[in-house]
DNA sequence: CCAAGACTAGACAGATCTGTCTGGTAATGT
DNA sequence: ACATTACCAGACAGATCTGTCTAGTCTTGG
């Protein structure tokens, strides 16, 4: 069946190995400074065949991106049983990632830095996290009944971005706790 | 005397060209994305005189960002009589560039993103901004007398970040009110 | 048994990259 | 008057970039 073939196509094992040699170049080393050849080179596969399942190297970037944003998705499930909880979760989630050995920042926030044309599909991608995290985020201070989810939402994703820059080029382990004690004081009873 | 040249080469028109033209396109377009002949072309300038005056464009870059850092330091000058408001015209400042059109980041985060490697040149120019402004609004959190300083600078560095990186990717008007108020909910009187 | 598709190996084209080099002009200061 | 220096114009080298193409192997489903 077509159903049965586009799978067999998108688990192809040499595609996944050019999905995962480009996150660990892409991320580790930016995107403009990796070239077609090495991916494939390290990922151990032709070149007709990475050009039959990406026809372009933009089309990879533009994949590479969308399994950061799925991966992001199931990683960052709030937990715990109230709303506050959960805001605080999603970030300690965050907070634990971004002070990892190896991290390099946020990839969205990376990518955007090269590619600065907002009507990029790349950009495109990017802006579809940026919404989502935004929406769960005011979702949950709404549930909270936060007086000023809204706000509040765009104020808690600046956070998040400073943390995941300061992650990068800086201490991660004083940014770390910082932000999340800006989260509480922003989020807090004393906030309401 | 040896000054004189330096002075004369360092004011030399043709260097100048170069790093306003430079500074247009890094920041527009970014670093890898821009090359040598396209800066030369444009600026009006030969091959072997930009290369008497920059060595390699590793040195163009660097001093692209030195001159960012000096502009910076002199247009986020604190302004005001109390410490409170001193760091709030902070933030006024680099709110206002933030939401004009044409922002396009941070021109430090943006070029940290295209250069990993922690040592290079580059990213000690940035590492040299990030001290200066954390050390900047630590010191006026002293003055403030504001009982945890150094942590809360740490939060308001991740703010400003936030708010370069939404003024780029999101939509900058409503993301300047929302980290302004974000900035008066740490360093208010309540928090204190 | 055989057709189709996934895959490999690598040459090739055309553009672009950084950086070097030659050669010549113009201004400047001593 | 002369040496130095800034500057221009552009060829050139060698590497690397994206993307195409040929040609052949291997696997698998019908």
């Amino acid at each position: 069946m077509a159903s049965t073939t586009t799978t067999a196509r998108r688990e192809s094992p040499a595609r996944r190995r050019v999905l995962d040699t480009a996150r660990a170049l892409f991320y580790g080393e930016g995107i403009h400074a990796v070239g077609i050849d090495r991916i494939i080179a390290e990922a151990g596969v032709a070149k007709a065949t990475f050009y039959h399942h990406f026809p372009s190297k933009d089309d990879l970037v533009c994949a590479y991106l969308e399994e950061q944003l799925s991966s992001v998705r199931q990683l960052a499930v709030p937990r715990g049983a109230t709303p506050e909880e959960k805001i605080v979760s999603v970030f300690e989630a965050i907070g634990e990632i971004t002070c990892k050995p190896g991290f390099r920042g946020c990839a969205f926030i990376n990518a955007a830095a090269e590619y600065p044309d907002p009507g990029h599909p790349v950009r495109r991608v990017v802006d579809t996290f940026r919404r989502w995290f935004r929406d769960t985020l005011r979702d949950l201070l709404i549930a909270a009944g936060h007086p000023d989810p809204e706000r509040t939402a765009l104020m808690l994703l600046a956070l998040r971005d400073g943390l995941a820059v300061a992650g990068d080029l800086d201490d991660p382990a004083n940014a770390g706790p910082a932000v999340r004690s800006a989260v509480a004081r922003l989020i807090g009873t004393d906030a309401a």
